[in-house]
DNA sequence: GTCTATAGATCGATAGAC
DNA sequence: GTCTATCGATCTATAGAC
């Protein structure tokens, strides 16, 4: 059964993919998961390769359109309040991700994490080339928020956003696993969004740098 | 000559792992660019993984005690202006590690990058059985920095303190590829953490995390 | 300490029968 | 579309001569 062959390739790749990363999992690994032939993912897939960008596919081709959606209905506001409100219409259509796999929110921030660090650049790419439109509307949006901040300040505290995000994902087995030890209490994917936003929003919309003191 | 081999397989090393990670590194690879012989490596280092320890270790016995002794040395403050003078206190340690190779501060963030997400939580219990002390110190100045942050909340705004600064780092060469193109002006790696103080600055000093908005 | 040569394992990919 | 069998490349690590 093709059908079924095929995403269960998937689902076993995006899982081990997320856990140890693209190079240290193999074919092999992915197959003896899935319970399907080793040379299945070749001939689904073509090549490990391909098979890595079908399992970003999958994920961003469910989320981008929701994304844009949740950008389009939002009323922006000026200020820190307007960063936070942007980044909370961000977090449904990060948790309708869940549907795609059972932990999937959580999976596809590994995976960009992964991505972004072993992709060599191809990810960035990859985004940039299939889901610019929606990126771009992101962009504007955080720039009406901000409109005082200076283009350069912009390009640079967005991408500390996004390593505060994937880096905490990234490591988020270790962190939830401390978490729950040290602090008694069950943390999922979107608990941690919603720690995460006011500290970047705060960090967005925070003054800018001053000359080092001396 | 035993004592440049040995120091040249650790520059080789450190370069190659923090441009393409350690699994995509191979041994080969390391002795071909520090003109040693392959089997040298495992001479002087045992093994792989060994070698990926000896590079950590050379950063961390430099930094550790100069990051302390900035800590020892800083008169702290409450809010935002106090977790922000702590910050920028630990740039100069950081750029000490410019002594160490050629551009030493940005290999070791993006060698920290590449642990995190490469070996599965063993940098994280190396970090902090061998350098446990330090660590601690600089909890605690931040935690007196702000007393009225509940642990946990502590807890994940460090983390997504690590991932803003690493993230940047790990893909810095493309990051600061499209700035200096962007902006036409150079980039280098203090003016990266001179960027990123204020906004984990005010992250972390910001307000606590509300209900969620309907 | 440095070298050559190679063992031993694992990888991605594919040919070809069914 | 699925399977077995295997190729060819690559890897880490090591034995043993010098």
């Amino acid at each position: 059964m093709a059908r079924h062959t095929k995403t269960d390739i998937l689902d076993a790749a995006e899982f081990l993919f997320s856990q140890q990363g693209f190079t240290q999992t193999s074919m092999r690994e992915i197959t003896t998961k899935a319970e399907v032939n080793l040379a299945s993912v070749n001939y689904h897939f073509g090549s490990k390769k391909n098979l890595i960008q079908a399992v970003f596919k999958r994920y961003f081709d469910h989320l981008m359109p929701k994304v844009e959606q949740s950008i389009d209905e939002i009323v922006l506001k000026e200020g820190v309040e307007g960063i936070e409100a942007l980044l909370y219409a961000l977090i449904p259509p990060m948790l309708t991700l869940n549907t795609l796999s059972q932990h999937g929110t959580a999976t596809f921030v590994k995976l960009l994490g992964r991505g972004y660090n072993e992709t060599q650049g191809h990810l960035r790419r990859f985004i940039m080339n299939d889901y610019g439109t929606c990126i771009r509307s992101l962009v504007s949006a955080i720039r009406h928020c901000l409109p005082q901040l200076p283009e350069e300040e912009l390009f640079w505290r967005m991408h500390f956003a996004m390593g505060s995000f994937v880096f905490s994902m990234a490591s988020s087995q270790a962190l939830t696993e401390i978490a729950e030890s040290d602090f008694h209490k069950h943390v999922d994917i979107e608990e941690v969004m919603r720690h995460l936003v006011p500290f970047v929003a705060q960090g967005m919309a925070g003054r800018l740098s001053q000359p080092i003191p001396a």
